[in-house]
DNA sequence: GAGCAGCTTATTGTATACAAATGCCATTCG
DNA sequence: CGAATGGCATTTGTATACAATAAGCTGCTC
């Protein structure tokens, strides 16, 4: 996409990310265009599409809101993704090449690196952590399965602070992902999806965790 | 949607699917404007959406082109179908209310009447498959689940032709329906979801078969 | 005071003009 | 002859004005 809708749409993203703009809130298409420097046509793509990938969602009459994300959601979306990735993963143990296994490696390498660290780079584990999945979803070789998994990766909303990455489950990802990979050496698909199911899943509960103790916070704050 | 734009939607959609737009041709914003008797803004909207749906594919400099779906493509949105809708199966297996399954029953009743008639009503067939189908989907409560089997279940594109429909297969369906009912009464999830993964390959290889049959004639017509 | 009618305002939908980008073709230079 | 370059034509992107629709308010009636 351009530039100008680009520039729309990933602002409006983070800003819902972020919670600058609040879950439940009406979005209005004119107010975002001044925030993003834009005009309302580019605007109104990134709102349809960011309604599509269930950030915004609308009203019978049209108009724009936040979406408001209960914990159901969210797991909802978990169980989604994992049941695809394990998918993925079932697909990409069969068709791998050298070279993607070794790129893998790779990523993982580097994930390890960024855990091994004095003190754990949260946001390069991310980085790698984001690449290993790529590869895999790459090997899958099912662009329909890569644009759908895309709508339900990227949902972990608000509170992607550094908490819930606690050493101990950044630790267990790399070692899941190692599991993966022989997984893989062994070209055993239903091993790998196995793996990933695990993987994903874990993944939802140390969340379901950190947001559940960041609520409680929350409602203590509240109630002082 | 409003009304030029889904008018717009709708056309595009049918034209593409009627193959009066042929796979792989380039689509003009302006052309596709005069087509519908709207101007370019309400078309760009529905070029996005059909794009997110993959009836549409973008090159890297942003023009569009009916998307050429290939045997390979079909067969990963089948599988794909396959895995959500049995998600759905089983999910439903655990929701369902007694009000959904009566309307189930109701509406595989009335797709048995249409099978039964002297002569096989194709449409009627559809329009009670889409519906007994929708409501398991409604019985399956994940507004997610929902969106993104909508995104594979409007695929068989092209030869919506009734060859594909023989009276065994519009027979089978039914009884595979007949099965899913029992397995939900039973409130039995892998039952469930087994039955409607059967339901949905099975579905597939007829169409793959006369999709084949399609193709060789297709061939020899060319030969002549 | 509750509820409704009609007006006013807010918000989104559509058309259109213009800007930017890209492809295409011819021409030129090595 | 082939490759690079420049300019023209085509196509998409963006801004803006106006139309249509829905929400909210005001004041009236009962």
């Amino acid at each position: 996409m351009s530039r100008a809708s680009d520039r729309a749409y990933n602002h409006i993203r983070s800003m819902i990310l972020s919670g600058e703009l609040q879950p439940g809130s009406q979005i209005r298409e004119e107010a975002l265009a001044e925030l993003c420097g834009v005009s309302r046509t580019p605007v109104r793509d990134s709102l349809r599409r960011l309604e599509t990938e269930m950030f915004v969602r609308r009203n019978e009459s049209q108009r724009s809101f936040v979406t408001n994300w209960s914990l159901d959601d969210l797991k909802d979306a978990f169980e989604l993704r994992a049941m695809l990735e394990a998918h993925a993963a079932k697909r990409a143990a069969l068709r791998v090449t050298r070279d993607q296994l070794a790129r893998m490696r790779d990523h993982n390498g580097k994930l390890k690196q960024a855990i091994d660290a004095s003190r754990p780079d949260v946001p390069r584990f991310i980085d790698s952590n984001r690449l290993f999945h790529a590869t895999i979803l790459e090997a899958a070789a099912s662009e329909r399965l890569a644009n759908m998994l895309m709508q339900v990766t990227e949902q972990p909303v608000i509170l992607r602070t550094a908490r819930q990455y606690d050493l101990e489950n950044l630790r267990r990802s790399h070692h899941e992902h190692d599991e993966l990979l022989i997984a893989f050496d062994n070209r055993d698909g239903d091993w790998a999806a196995a793996v990933m199911t695990a993987h994903i899943r874990r993944a939802f509960h140390a969340y379901a965790e950190a947001h559940s103790t960041d609520t409680e916070i929350r409602k203590a704050n509240l109630a002082a």
